[in-house]
DNA sequence: AAAACGCACAACCGCAACTTT
DNA sequence: TAAAGTTGCGGTTGTGCGTTT
């Protein structure tokens, strides 16, 4: 389904992401943020372009991002958005939460675009407009009865009723602190693990300032994944602090990580 | 049973927009 | 203000897998 794997003439790596490659690149990000795509993947061990770590995270790795079956509501809100503003799918997908402008394109190319075909004419000839609402019965080509829904959905409606809804401190928000380490103190209002979580990326930021060393480091995400190099000064909390992200990555708190920031949003 | 075909989707590429120097 | 660097977007491709012939 995906392309094979391969090195390209410079020595970066192409093509499907390992589990392991998707570990280091989690880890790296979850911990330090992606400050600079380009330089990110020298630092995480990566043997990738810095294009290509972005993508993988942003479609694929970030905990907010939903994977699995549309619903009727987020298929007539792309295809309602798709008929005003067009292919403007990043657009889209912010009107999506969890989704993301790739995935969306994929759903429209390979099922909603010959949705909206058929809907273009209904059965009685007549062009398909948006402001037809709420659910209608249409024929597709064969003349099976299908369901449409057809709804004029404002774009914050899924936000409201979603359980990624911002009035929930989100992931998303997360995610700020990780690629803007400066804004973590107006971030330390979200509780529980989160809070943990900021604090504990504010402590190292400030730890790593105080010595120079906190963008510089390189290493990371590497020596953690191989706990046989776990770096000394890591084992006892880094900098004597029970620091989140500082406890041994093996592939279960990794994965409980994740699930735990996907449980917040 | 196997070849051919089509679908689905992750990933790549080129370019435009934006930011920094 | 211009050049260089970085990020984000949209179009396209490659390939695994299920279905059909």
């Amino acid at each position: 389904m995906v392309r094979a794997p391969f090195y390209d003439k410079n020595g970066v790596k192409k093509g499907a992401w390992s589990p392991e490659e998707d570990h280091k690149l989690r880890s790296y990000i979850l911990r330090y943020g992606h400050w600079n795509w380009r330089e990110l993947p020298k630092y995480a061990g990566l043997k990738r372009c810095g294009k290509s770590c972005r993508l993988r995270w942003m479609n694929y790795l970030r905990p907010e991002v939903k994977h699995g079956n549309y619903t009727e509501e987020e298929d007539a809100l792309i295809m309602k958005l798709h008929e005003e503003i067009g292919n403007k799918w990043s657009t889209i997908a912010a009107s999506l939460p969890g989704r993301t402008d790739n995935e969306i394109k994929n759903h429209w190319h390979t099922h909603l675009k010959k949705r909206a075909k058929r809907n273009l004419t209904l059965p009685d000839g007549k062009e398909y407009s948006s402001s037809t609402s709420q659910s209608e019965a249409t024929h597709n080509s064969e003349g099976e009865a299908e369901s449409v829904l057809i709804v004029d959905t404002p774009p914050n409606m899924i936000l409201e009723s979603s359980p990624w809804s911002p009035a929930t401190p989100s992931s998303t928000e997360l995610s700020s602190v990780c690629s803007n380490t400066g804004s973590i103190s107006s971030l330390n209002a979200i509780g529980g693990m989160e809070d943990i979580c900021l604090r504990s990326l504010s402590e190292i930021y400030e730890a790593q300032c105080s010595t120079g060393d906190f963008w510089s480091e390189p290493f990371v995400a590497d020596n953690v994944y191989n706990q046989d190099s776990y770096p000394s000064s890591l084992e006892n909390g880094g900098f004597g602090l029970p620091l989140l992200f500082d406890m041994n990555y093996d592939d279960d708190s990794v994965y409980l990580l994740y699930q735990s920031m996907k449980g917040w949003a």
